[in-house]
DNA sequence: TACCCGTGGCT
DNA sequence: TAGCCAAGGGT
């Protein structure tokens, strides 16, 4: 069994610093804590840096962010990504702020929010709360595998390694700096067991089985992908001749939820001709086109023609912005690409 | 269980 | 370059 201690040894010498980390002796925030686990759901700290900064800046306390209109949230945390995590943000702040600002401490409460799952509440506890338990995230995953040498693909292999990750902090001394401990395995997994491992610098390799048998850069397998379609649409910027914009509000759910976007046509297997987008178009007008957007997401790959025209008003539903105003808006960042294709800007 | 849900950087 | 994948959750 590796030991805890050299873990821990190894992260004094080589943690990383983050916005949302305490140094030695202080004292975490767990709303800090918690918004910078959401932001981090499947999202890469790079990613994440400059909207935490900008959250902490708009919404510096739970109380603040409770209290903001859903569309300031949402437009702030456009970019990002996986927008039902913004919702659910919103909606658990406005819960922790009924309970009188103060997080919930015990795993099963903490689980009950919204937008928390298994892993945040076990990282929320572990972190802001220093309780012994192990978030189990992608890097968790990739080191029990490796440990343990546990050949059984993902995902079905995941509650095995869980189950072997819980077995990590065993050890008193550790306990007590449990926050630390969640926190090394997450520098270890990102820094030293990658997915093609530097094992030469691992301070748990003598202890690895997955090193030993020689198969450390295979693991974790994964049951093979399926394939991407491809769906095409059309979107259009309407401009008026006082300089304002059709925009349109998705439906609230779903892909892109509740985001911004310029009207179009929906997203289909096979693309639209000329004139068939036209037909679609929010009106009538001089339609011309502008270029192509292309974008993947998870689980389709989109191509999508612009099209923009000016008119002398605009009759047609949605609402309108005005065009030198639309960073302020909700758009993800699909949408920017067909802005920037609209105005011939440089992607 | 399996699928839905974004984005951008890296190899 | 085409895929890989990053501190997952909801349904």
């Amino acid at each position: 069994m590796p030991s805890p201690a050299a873990l821990l040894a190894w992260y004094d010498r080589n943690r990383r610093r983050m916005p949302w980390r305490t140094l030695p002796g202080e004292t975490p925030d767990p709303y800090r804590v918690w918004l910078s686990e959401i932001m981090l759901q499947q999202t890469t700290v790079t990613a994440v840096i400059p909207y935490f900064e900008r959250f902490l800046t708009l919404f510096p306390t739970v109380e603040t962010l409770a209290a903001a209109d859903e569309t300031r949230v949402m437009a702030a945390w456009a970019g990002l990504g996986y927008y039902a995590r913004a919702r659910n943000l919103h909606a658990c702040a406005r819960e922790i702020a009924n309970l009188g600002g103060k997080f919930p401490t015990d795993i099963e409460t903490l689980r009950a929010l919204p937008g928390i799952g298994p892993y945040t509440a076990n990282a929320v506890a572990a972190i802001a709360f220093n309780q012994p338990v192990i978030p189990v995230d992608g890097n968790v995953e990739r080191i029990a595998a490796r440990l343990f040498a546990i050949e059984t693909p993902l995902p079905a292999a995941r509650p095995a390694l869980a189950k072997a990750a819980a077995t990590l902090n065993h050890t008193p001394e550790s306990h007590h700096r449990a926050a630390d401990f969640a926190q090394a395995l997450f520098d270890l997994g990102a820094t030293i067991c990658t997915p093609r491992p530097l094992c030469a610098l691992c301070p748990w390799s003598p202890h690895c089985a997955a090193h030993r048998a020689g198969i450390a850069d295979q693991l974790p397998r994964r049951a093979p992908k399926k394939t991407r379609p491809t769906r095409h649409g059309a979107h259009f910027w309407l401009q008026d001749s006082s300089g304002q914009v059709l925009l349109r509000r998705r439906p609230p759910s779903g892909l892109l939820g509740g985001m911004t976007e310029l009207p179009g046509t929906d997203w289909r297997a096979t693309p639209f001709p000329a004139q068939e987008a036209h037909r679609l178009a929010p009106m009538p007008a001089a339609w011309r086109h502008r270029g192509k957007v292309h974008h993947v997401f998870t689980h389709f790959e989109l191509h999508l023609d612009v099209y923009a025209a000016t008119v002398p008003a605009i009759a047609a539903t949605g609402f309108l912005r005005p065009a030198a105003a639309l960073h302020g808006e909700a758009l993800p960042s699909v949408m920017r690409k067909c802005v920037a294709v609209a105005r011939q800007e440089p992607a």
